[in-house]
DNA sequence: TCCATATTTCTAGAATTATCAAAATATATG
DNA sequence: CATATATTTTGATAATTCTAGAAATATGGA
């Protein structure tokens, strides 16, 4: 992972609104949930909401899925394990004394 | 982990010249480098330096040592653990398909 | 078609963050 | 003490990010 793509993933978990939709859209799991139910679970108002959810999408840690006029938000699984990867491994270097028992040793 | 804090652990590496710092200091080791020595590593006037020095600490990512004139920046290695733990435990929910091969389950 | 729903885009202003020269602080050395 | 070194603090400006109402877009249903 390039380091400016690093910069945006941390940049898109370093707000309040943001970090919380992205634990909610943990919890909700591969279907994820419509930006309006997220909405009311954040309490925030749509169209803060939709800049954080773009942020989020650039980052690539959620992904969208249109379905009629309503949009599905997801977590992209895939993007926050290279996310995990890059911190665990880039930054952290694979140390145990940074990543304590997290990294399986090559 | 308290969310405001992760916040601002996610914050204080959400800019390029902390990143690098970070970085620089993870493979510096438990001894780290010289505020000067990172100046010149990260190519960053020192006053600026000494402002992204003093995101890093308050995120408790990195620690700082005076000894005599110089002042010793390194790893905060437990902190930098918190972090990890808070990512993949309370942000990931411990989720396999999102930690990958990381996270040993309880 | 007309209306309601779901969401985004636009826009302007508010708030926060980053930059760095200059001045200040602290320590070492001749 | 005087000077050089290492670093921080101050302060002013520049740049970026956040907020949310209003308008626009898109879809579904009566």
């Amino acid at each position: 992972m390039e380091i400016n793509t690093a910069i945006g993933v941390f940049s898109a978990l370093s707000q309040e609104t943001r970090l919380d939709v992205f634990q909610a859209l943990v919890k909700a799991g591969p279907d994820g949930m419509m930006a309006g139910a997220l909405a009311k679970s954040v309490d925030c108002p749509a169209s803060t909401l939709s800049f954080h959810l773009k942020e989020l999408l650039q980052a690539q840690l959620i992904r969208a899925d249109k379905q009629g006029r309503a949009i599905y938000y997801a977590v992209d699984y895939g993007g926050v394990r290279e996310m995990i990867d890059f911190l665990l491994i880039s930054c952290c270097d694979g140390d145990p004394r940074l990543t304590g028992p997290y990294v399986i040793k090559g």
